[in-house]
DNA sequence: CTGCCATTTTACCGGC
DNA sequence: GCCGGTAAAATGGCAG
């Protein structure tokens, strides 16, 4: 009996393919991404600002969410909180 | 402040903005790869192997080669015997 | 407000101090453990193999074994052979 | 030629042991952290909370440290933007 | 080539 | 007891 008898190796090679194509284009991203910041750096800009700037912007955005998410989480607390004491 | 300085942040602005259009991009397929997983996870494949086998293919031979080697050694000196199965 | 929730406030409060002195606690032995790990490493021993073999001598050796019979089984089953070492 | 002879295991075992020992030293604690956070379930609170509570706390900390870092770097480019314009 | 930062992987925790 | 998501750790990549 094949070791191979256990799984499809058909398949499973699918789905590996299917995913090293994806990282692929994303590496292909990525390089495009690196180009931009080289451009901007040739243009006289500091990368590493930029990559602040960047990194800030993203986790106000983030902040924003995870207010609404604490928002959401103490509403349904409130009721806890409720029926605890009522209890 | 200067039209210079105005200039230089509408530019900045579009480098800014550019890198993170991409990173949404890079984003989008990044979760893609994550669907990609979760059907093989689905089909009954074990998605941490998946991800070794991929990391493997991406290594070079020699690298790989090497790396095994090394790992025997260590586990060697320190007396791990890991089980072999008789093929 | 209630005396019921001031209550309630100083008793959370307790847990979570509590909470946060321990993962201070936490955080200086992990310090501890990246010391020692630097230290191998310069004594020129490989720091990403050692992590893999604590990893290793952590999992029960069943499950080991179980975990490398599935990679052979993948690696096979895409016609990936990684050259062994004549001993 | 023994496959260990290239490394020296008493010191690697040393520093596998010294490592896995630091590790349980963690484990206990976290062991503790696990056995508050139950002890305030068990007072009616709310885990999910107190989660996020000491999250929140901890990124503030981080924010200051965050803010003092751009700073930083803002105070440096301007000495960079400066030469820039008026080169 | 070294240190830093982002990504990726692993381990944990709570819910079903 | 798995499973899904979330936080911690580790690896890899990039800039300097």
């Amino acid at each position: 009996m094949s070791i191979t008898s256990s799984v499809s190796g058909a398949e499973l090679r699918q789905f590996i393919e299917k995913v090293e194509n994806l990282e692929v284009e994303k590496a292909e991203i990525q390089d495009h991404i690196k180009d931009v910041m080289a451009e901007a750096k040739a243009r006289g800009f500091d990368t590493k600002i930029m990559r602040q700037v960047i990194r800030m912007r993203k986790m106000k955005q983030e902040d924003l969410v995870e207010q609404q998410e604490l928002l959401d989480i103490y509403t349904h607390a409130l009721g806890m909180v409720v029926e605890e004491e009522a209890a």
